[in-house]
DNA sequence: CGTACCTTGAACCGGCCGGTTCAAATATTT
DNA sequence: AAATATTTGAACCGGCCGGTTCAAGGTACG
């Protein structure tokens, strides 16, 4: 008899749980930073997008700049997640490497374009100078740990003498960085949608290369 | 009538240029935009680091949004070059292809890391979806220009048979990929300066896999 | 010297914004 | 249902900002 909520939908506004509220709050005020960037939003606009009063967010939120790093951080959990589960397929790859890796590039791109990411990383690089723990932070959660974690299954694929390298850091980094650094341009810096077609020849050719420089050689 | 104030002819050191000062406006402008973001910039900072009065600048150069615009422009003319100059070594390679990549691979970084280049990205991707015309103006001249112009050379090593590949589009993104996305990270998205040390052993590790990928075949 | 153009500083304007206050309305707990 | 906590809308405040105006100097040039 305590957490009964959600009555039905009346013709009032419908009531949230707490958590709800926050959580809407915080969604609203990352599209709309992401949408007219840090200095241009305004907190009314905001508790507009939200459902909610201006006051409200102060409430619960404190200032726009406590508004703005708690946004960032609800934003990066959501995509670090997507971007980790794409490594799956190198856990069980076939007899033949390919397959796998493109599975996995195509699926990094994927979460690498999708609409929150980009504007992640825009708000990200844009207030960077101003928040520099932030920046930290969400660096650590995301990128840091998603290549950290290639790096993992790329060392046990070495050791499986299905790739060869030394060096699996250098190898994760080299694999995400052909797979991430021609979308700048293709995507125009994250403003324009991609076709899913191109992110997949964009995954081949990575895996072309990466498989000429890290596959196994061929015995002689 | 009688538009003849500072003739083309000027050039002079005295007080001020007439041209002068529009630079120094120009300059005053990206160096704030840069340290304070868009949004949070306000015009009387600008004529005061410019050390200029804010009629001044609503006189020469209209409104805010332009003096943004003109001050990006010019500021990747600044950098475009001096990244175009990174691919002379290209022109004459040594008997073995690896020096010259990687002189042209370290100067490409160092471009890429500058200060300015650094700031001029991270406005240009804070901004974007709010300048888009811009947007396709500076990757037109910036990036992209580069990227053809890498074209271009490993296209005449191809054809000279120093370099095995058809598609020299794709090697010259991936080449530009392999440089460039690692620095995502290790420069905190532009925000942390990068030894020359780092970018020697980052531009090394390209070059060898590029080489791999694209290197010269062994014959026989 | 005179004139015609700029620049300068300062003041000004309208407007918006971050943040607070407050009384009324709603929700939640007991 | 009474009591308590929260939300809401609206108004308010101080302040800054984009942009303009204006009078008082420069400065170049005939």
């Amino acid at each position: 008899m305590s957490r009964a909520k959600t009555p039905e939908a009346g013709g009032r506004g419908e009531p949230r749980g707490h958590a709800d509220k926050r959580r809407a709050i915080l969604e609203a005020a990352f599209r709309t930073f992401a949408r007219d960037g840090y200095g241009q939003s305004c907190v009314r606009e905001i508790a507009d997008e939200a459902a909610v009063a201006k006051p409200t967010i102060y409430n619960r939120l404190g200032d726009k700049e406590t508004l703005f790093r708690e946004a960032m951080k609800a934003a990066v959990e959501h995509t670090a997640d997507r971007s980790l589960s794409a490594l799956e397929p190198l856990r069980t790859p076939g007899d033949d490497m390919r397959p796998a890796l493109e599975e996995t590039g195509l699926r990094l791109l994927r979460s690498h374009v999708c609409q929150e990411s980009q504007a992640l990383r825009r708000l990200l690089s844009a207030e960077a100078p101003r928040f520099p723990e932030l920046l930290e932070e969400i660096q650590r959660v995301g990128a840091q740990r998603v290549q950290d974690a290639l790096a993992d299954r790329l060392a046990r694929l070495a050791l499986a003498k299905r790739l060869e390298t030394t060096d699996v850091e250098r190898a994760s980094e080299q694999f995400l960085a052909l797979l991430t650094g021609p979308m700048e341009l293709r995507s125009a810096l994250g403003t324009r949608p991609v076709a899913d077609e191109e992110l997949r020849s964009v995954a081949e050719a990575a895996v072309d290369t990466f498989l000429l420089a890290y596959g196994p050689r061929d015995p002689g």
